[in-house]
DNA sequence: CAAATTCTGATTTACGTACCTCAAAAATTG
DNA sequence: CAATTTTTGAGGTACGTAAATCAGAATTTG
């Protein structure tokens, strides 16, 4: 059987009351007697049954998503992850608020988060923006003991518990990788191969990362290929197919492209416009309704993907283990970079 | 607030006891008095708290895995994802035996499954061979009530309420498409050539759909392709060494090796002893120290793998749900294909 | 050493559900 | 319509923990 605190109570040879007093950090207890019943507790190995607790406390979690009024796939798609943990909120014990923030905006974010202080919610996920004021408007709030997850994007050299998204530069590495190998045969040798980058913005950390990877990979190990200048589309259809027409049309070489942000809607319009004599090699990031058809459709080769939804549970599990003063699995929190072809899509 | 088991009571005009009669399926309720009971269920939106009815119950999960005593790598993995499982038993009020059989002994797996008839476990979990007496065995448990999960190899065309393993097919899929994209370059055609499989045992299913998989892609779509007759290295290390230097030996022009069961520290030996020059690209299945470690060092190309850990996990969150009668999410417990570079090694 | 203060124990209620008993009411049977 | 059976109500206890009250004991203070 389990030890309750019951046990407790009786190998320490104290009330129930005394145990409560210990194990909740409550005043009114002097040093020696708190040490038999830590001692008793270490001897019987108890946990506390955190069902009966939550139940007895009546608990809730309230945790608050901050989100960005993005209006790409993906973005879309981690809000209804969101929305459908919020459906699952009354069996999980959670009671999840989601408070919109615009894009790329620094000050809003640092807003929101500056709201929450007062508020007091047991744990707070948000979409991260890297800028110095930011990272501070997290430090209060852990600095008030409201444990923070960073979601997608991460904060790095900053005080949030957690981060659930992937690892943009291996991302790239692999894009990297995949682009080197899927181009050049371990035969043929000495032509020059060009490679288009299309961005979201160059000041979005996870872009940056991307490229960094991308970029690293290929110039070690692919001497071969030459990466033109990085084309930022702000994530947006039209301006992206007009700037991958633009440049399949004037650079009739190009062997590859790299799509490391959203937009990929104008991406795969350009391509299937241009032609199917020049067709380059494309990956792109995001497994979307678009990515997948064309994917299938031979447009896309492979697509490098983050699963919003794992990504979303795991900020929650992980949110309520840091509520609860427990320790995370970081096996299982580790969000895995997808790589799908057309042969594994699920 | 959450309905509770008294506001029915109250809505519907009836007694708790009544009420905790037609939610527990026990008998003496007229059929009218239910019809108002579940009327008022459904007005309410009421969901059983199931952390307070474990509670009341005291309820553990009793469940049983059954494992084959495999030495190679992936099985000793698995194994301690189960033992890791069975730690965190006490928190998850879970209480889970694992039961070793021989491997490849369908024999001695429908023992092991019939001895458990008696012992009516909550939920079993165990890795599949495909028979027709292990159908049967596995009927005649989930007739008893019995929720079973197969992992990591599946039993199809039998009762068992879910697999917690990857589609073997579009992972050989996946890395015929690999294989062929790696080999071939778009601009170089013509000239032959081989790619050589290594198997463990042609009679068991996975290996059997993965090499499936593999073969139609490369038929279809990479037709100067030439796979050579399959090698059955029984996932014996010192089997396959052999097996692979003598391929490698006779047949000079190969180009490729598709591993695509376990035993590959003897493959990497015998990749890494005929020397670098006609180093072939390989493909192999599960990341473990060696195949990692080989990866790293340029001996293995590419990885495709299943995480065990993920599989346990989910196979648990699975049997609880079918024992308590709940559905469960599909996209979270889908097992992904991981395909690992080495850019991308977590 | 009495008074004030700090600990500790005993007991109770609560969380939401399960499960039990016993009596009373209602329906069914002969 | 009396006897029997079935259905229902009322109430309690339990699960393991939280949280509160209040009285009594131990300790410290002046």
């Amino acid at each position: 059987m389990k030890p309750t605190v019951h046990d407790i109570a009786k190998i320490a040879g104290v009330s129930l009351a005394t145990v409560d007093r210990v194990l909740n950090g409550r005043p009114g207890v002097r040093a020696v007697t708190r040490g038999k019943v830590e001692e008793a507790i270490a001897s019987l190995g108890y946990v506390r049954d955190l069902a009966a607790a939550n139940l007895a406390k009546s608990r809730t979690y309230p945790f608050v998503f901050i989100l960005p009024e993005n209006d790409n796939s993906f973005m879309i798609g981690l809000r209804e992850e969101v929305l459908a943990a919020v459906v699952r909120s009354s069996t999980e014990r959670t009671d999840i608020r989601i408070v919109n923030v615009p894009p790329f905006d620094p000050r809003a974010l640092v807003a929101a988060l500056n709201e929450l202080l007062g508020e007091k919610p047991a744990g707070v996920a948000f979409v991260a923006i890297d800028a110095p004021e930011v990272r501070e408007a997290a430090g209060r709030l852990t600095g008030a003991g409201i444990p923070i997850v960073t979601l997608v994007s991460d904060l790095p050299d900053s005080t949030r518990d957690h981060y659930a998204g992937i690892d943009n530069i291996a991302a790239g590495r692999t894009a990297g990788s995949l682009m080197g190998r899927f181009l050049s045969a371990p035969s043929t040798a000495g032509q020059m191969r060009c490679v288009a980058v299309l961005a979201g913005s160059m000041l979005v950390r996870d872009h940056r990362e991307r490229l960094e990877g991308f970029s690293a990979v290929i110039g070690d190990a692919y001497p071969d290929i030459h990466i033109l200048p990085v084309l930022e589309g702000r994530d947006d259809p039209v301006l992206a197919e007009t700037m991958i027409a633009d440049a399949l049309r004037r650079n009739q070489d190009i062997a590859g492209i790299y799509s490391l942000g959203a937009g990929n809607r104008g991406l795969i319009r350009a391509v299937q416009r241009a032609g199917i004599a020049s067709r380059p090699l494309v990956i792109a990031h995001e497994l979307t309704a678009s990515t997948r058809a064309a994917l299938i459709g031979d447009v896309i080769d492979a697509v490098l993907n983050q699963d919003a939804g794992h990504e979303v549970r795991s900020a929650i599990r992980v949110l309520k283990a840091k509520a609860d003063g427990l320790p995370v699995l970081a096996a299982q929190e580790r969000i895995r970079i997808d790589i799908f072809l057309k042969d594994n899509l699920p």
